[in-house]
DNA sequence: ATCCTCCCCTAC
DNA sequence: TAAGGTAGGGGAGGAT
């Protein structure tokens, strides 16, 4: 116990970030896992007679004749490999006698259309006659249903390529620790790797985004000439008006365009196929639409994790193409509208309307002020691209981008200066551009949630904490003020390219240190190669490494390399091919300016060999070229009516020059550096691993569940925090606010607040008979498709809520019922002492999600000191009350639909 | 003082 | 299976 204790104080005290909530246990077994196979690799070193079975891994289920251990040496000698435990990322072919009805079932949940099940007959055929069998005559009995039937001309070409790929090589191929089939996705075997991965990411598409948007500009130049058809007159002096637009769930948006069918319905964009059998994937989300996030589902959450949240969600598959030309489309609205457009991103943008003349008509429309033409702007992007956008309309750019997080969906919200005080007060720190997820733990854990607490510190206490730079943007930023001017082209200051996903590469220790060069060279030699948009192929490295640059017109004179390296033991990577827990190194070098890969490309392998990875633990590696230089500047090139250079200066006129120089804006530091090193974190709620003390994780873990805390929350606590939570476990001396569920009252409050809610709010009585029946028929009638929000108003949640809990396939959809909520949150706040607790008990109703900061404070209130606690209160039930009247939506089980 | 290197953080 | 990129601002601390 008290070792226990100990580990997590400890782990805690590193105040350092996440997070690998990956199972000990999993680390532990796949090491061991990881010996047997270096064990059976050694064993065969010097006996393997043939390659026959390169490629072929197989698992032995029951008992077999020949036996386990003679399948086995039979592997070796084949130049197979044979795994003791079952895995379905490593497993080939299964071997086995007859299944049971209850191993095929069991064996069912995973993929089984890519792993065969034969008989070990198989296994002897196929090495006597040094050649893969077909295994349609060796199919175990048992499993030859029609589903198996078909899967069963794929495993064919699985073997097939796999020999092919043998012999288009002509070497002896290498008994990797790695399984075959990960030939295609790892840097390991495919030469075309790096030019696949590109082509199917989506950050790489949404990174590249503002390197390819100065061309579209371009081309949308030459071919339109004036673009702007909205009158400005630029000697106005009244204040900024200016449009942030960004388009709704964008990717989700432009595959519902193109197939409405799927509307209405919870739909993620990722590579994860709809009906595939993979339990867990880890595939991400790239982008969700509204209907899916009324289930917490978001971009960048594992499908695995989306789908315990909504089980009928519906995945779709990437459409860069589409996106790109809606892109185009939304665009060159933009520039209809607006003379000077910011591109933000391939769905993002800020548009200048200060100086707009107005009104004016518009295809027979009269456009009054501003907030009808930011209506007509988003019927016409709904028009043209069949997505809808919303805009946020502001004083500067910080508000119009705030102003555009109150305006979505599909809808518009204005910000001005004056109002910005107001309006942002309680706003939680971390909506503020810029405070992401590390500032928003510092600043929690300085006891600060909301802007207006926020704006309470000096900027000296701020310079303090943040530095000089990011103290004055945070400083800034949460009273409103920003002097940012758009900027409608920046040149680059650094080109670069890196792959930190499915990086593998053998670990030969019989190789020879020269070998290895050679080895890493070639690798990563073709990972410079293929950079350049994922557009090139097995090009010849000199004549593509420096592509990018060139199409940029720029040349370079310094470059940084970069490698992530696989932590001493790390656990397996949460996500399939993922680089895992990793430290990140770098090291840069100048050269005579260049953008040729003779020049670059040695370079670079000098900078990799000083770095000295081994070259199993290499996780990633990037390249970034500085110092650039151009040629020429683009727009010169082009030549129609209206230039480039021509919209360029737009960029200066006196206002802008009266702007520029002053505040720009910037993004948070932090001196976290952990011996020399950083921890890359995995992307999730994770709690970071101190990798070397495997029970105490487990043991946390439960612990957090056996107190009903929220690991969500729990994490994002500051460290004083979350050991004082695991101190009080310890001691077993569990305050009431902590309570289980037996010490909650029916409505999740004290019994204290119950009685005066039943007093003094009839919404706390129960319903009558006939309200009940009502509820059941609604119910029978379809309920869990539309429920009214008011219709709940008079009934107490926990009520309406248990009734509805039963509806068909229903998990964990959303549903505001502001009246009641506020009815007991004030009745709450009207407690002397208890207050807190009792808002504790609230929050931790099931039935009952507030927002993540306001959890988190109330959790973190829950041990101040009296008079700090004191000093919070008016705020948090400010803030408390403001969320449930402004329609924050609440996590109830039971309905269906997204609810408002 | 100022620059340089190696990170760190953020946004899409 | 699955495709965890790209670019910018900025800080700490050492070199100049
Ligand atoms: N972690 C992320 C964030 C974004 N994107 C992609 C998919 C989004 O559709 C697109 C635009 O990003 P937004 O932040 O604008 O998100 P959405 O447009 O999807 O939703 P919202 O309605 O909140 O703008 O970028 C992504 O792939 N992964
Ligand atoms: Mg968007
Ligand atoms: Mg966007």
């Amino acid at each position: 116990m008290e070792s226990f204790l100990v580990d997590n104080l400890e782990k805690f005290d590193t105040s350092e970030t996440l997070k690998d909530w990956d199972g000990d246990f999993r680390a532990y077994m796949d090491a061991k896992e990881d010996k047997l196979r270096v064990q059976f690799h050694k064993e065969f070193e010097n006996t393997e007679t043939c390659k026959v079975f390169s490629g072929v891994t197989i698992w032995v289920d029951g008992e077999t004749s020949p036996s386990r251990e003679e399948l086995r040496q039979l592997m070796g000698l084949g130049g197979g490999n044979f795994e003791t435990y079952f895995s379905r990322h490593l497993v080939t072919h299964i071997v086995a006698e007859n299944l049971s009805a209850s191993k095929i079932k069991e064996l069912k949940k995973y993929r089984l259309h890519s792993i065969c099940v034969v008989r070990p007959q198989w296994v002897v055929d196929s090495f006597v006659n040094k050649k893969i069998q077909p295994v349609a005559r060796y199919l175990t009995p048992g499993i030859l249903d029609d589903h198996q039937k078909q899967l069963q001309t794929t495993n064919e070409q699985l073997n097939n390529s796999l020999v092919e790929t043998d012999i288009v090589h002509g070497t002896k191929p290498d008994r990797t620790l790695y399984y075959r089939r990960t030939a295609s996705h790892s840097t390991n075997e495919n030469p075309n790797f790096v030019r696949d991965f590109f082509a199917q990411s989506r950050l790489h598409f949404i990174g590249s985004f503002r390197a390819r948007y100065e061309k579209i500009l371009a081309r949308m130049v030459a071919e339109e000439g004036t673009l702007c058809k909205l009158p400005y007159d630029r000697s106005k002096t009244s204040e900024r008006v200016i449009f942030h637009v960004d388009m709704d769930c964008f990717f989700a948006a432009v595959s519902l365009a193109k197939t409405p069918s799927l509307r209405n319905q919870p739909i993620a964009v990722c590579h994860a196929r709809q009906n595939s059998e993979i339990v867990d994937s880890s595939c991400e989300i790239s982008s969700a639409n509204y209907e899916a996030r009324a289930f917490g589902i978001h971009a960048g959450m594992f499908v695995g994790e989306a789908r315990k949240l909504a089980p009928s969600l519906i995945t779709v598959p990437y459409d860069f193409e589409a996106y790109e030309k809606t892109s185009e489309l939304i665009y060159r609205k933009f520039l209809e509208y607006a003379e000077r457009v910011e591109a933000v991103s391939v769905d993002e943008a800020y548009l200048e309307m200060t100086g707009i003349v107005l009104p004016v008509r518009m295809k027979d429309k009269e456009i009054r002020n501003i907030e009808d033409l930011a209506m007509e702007l988003r019927l016409e992007i709904e028009r043209i691209s069949g997505c809808t956008a919303s805009i946020g309309i502001g004083s500067n750019k910080t508000l119009a981008r705030l102003a555009t997080k109150k305006a979505k969906p599909n809808g518009q919200f204005a910000i001005w200066s004056h109002q910005a005080m107001e309006k942002l007060s309680l706003l939680p720190v971390e909506e503020l551009p810029g405070v992401g997820w590390m500032t928003r733990r510092r600043l929690h854990s300085m006891n600060i949630f909301i802007c207006q607490q926020l704006r309470e510190l000096s900027l000296e206490r701020l310079e303090k904490e943040f530095g000089k730079q990011t103290a004055l943007s945070i400083f800034e930023t949460c009273r409103g003020k920003d002097e940012r001017p758009l900027e409608l082209y920046r040149p680059p200051k650094s080109i670069g390219a890196e792959v930190n996903w499915g990086v593998r590469f053998e670990n030969n220790l019989q190789r020879s240190r020269e070998m290895q060069k050679i080895h890493i060279g070639y690798r990563f030699v073709i990972m410079l190669c293929c950079f350049y948009d994922g557009i090139s192929v097995n090009t010849m490295p000199v004549d593509v490494v420096c592509e990018r640059l060139k199409a940029a017109d720029a040349k370079a004179t310094k470059l940084t390399y970069k490698v992530l390296r696989k932590q001493r033991n790390a656990p397996p990577p949460r996500k399939y091919l993922g680089c895992g827990l990793v430290d990140e190194f770098s090291k840069s070098t100048s050269f005579p300016i260049s953008d040729s890969a003779l020049e670059i490309g040695p370079r670079c392998l000098t900078l990799h060999e000083s770095l000295n990875i081994p070259l199993d633990e290499l996780r990633g590696v990037g390249i970034h070229c500085f110092g650039l230089e151009f040629s020429s500047h683009h727009h010169k090139r082009h030549n129609s009516g209206i230039t480039l250079s021509k919209y360029f200066q737009l960029d200066r006129n006196p206002q802008q020059l009266r702007i520029d120089g002053c505040l720009k804006m910037s993004r948070m530091p932090s001196k976290q550096n952990i011996m020399g090193k950083t921890m890359y974190h995995e992307k999730s709620n994770d709690i970071r691993v101190s990798p070397n003390n495997k029970r105490s994780n487990h043991s946390l873990d439960e612990l957090i569940t056996k107190n009903g805390w929220s690991r969500e929350v729990f994490v994002e606590l500051p460290n004083e925090i979350q050991q004082e939570l695991l101190k009080d476990a310890q001691s077993c001396n569990q305050r009431v606010f902590w309570g289980n569920s037996s010490a909650m009252s029916s409505f999740g409050v004290s019994k204290r607040a119950r009685s005066k809610c039943n007093k003094t709010n009839p919404s706390f009585l129960q319903p009558t008979l006939t309200q009940l029946d009502d509820i059941y028929q609604a119910k029978d009638q379809g309920l869990s498709q539309l429920v009214v929000a008011e219709e709940f108003q008079t009934r107490s949640i926990r009520e309406c809520l248990e009734i509805l809990q039963d509806v068909e396939h229903a998990k964990k959809p959303k549903i505001h019922i502001p009246l009641e909520y506020s009815n007991m949150v004030n009745s709450v706040r009207q407690e002397q002492e208890t207050w807190y607790q009792s808002l504790h008990n609230l929050m931790n109703d099931p039935f009952v999600e507030l927002s993540k900061h306001l959890r988190i404070w109330i959790t973190q209130i829950q041990s101040f000191q009296p008079d700090l606690r004191r000093k919070h209160q008016e705020a948090l039930f400010a803030s408390v009350l403001h969320e449930v009247e402004n329609g924050r939506l609440y996590q109830v089980q039971g309905i269906k639909q997204h609810i408002l």
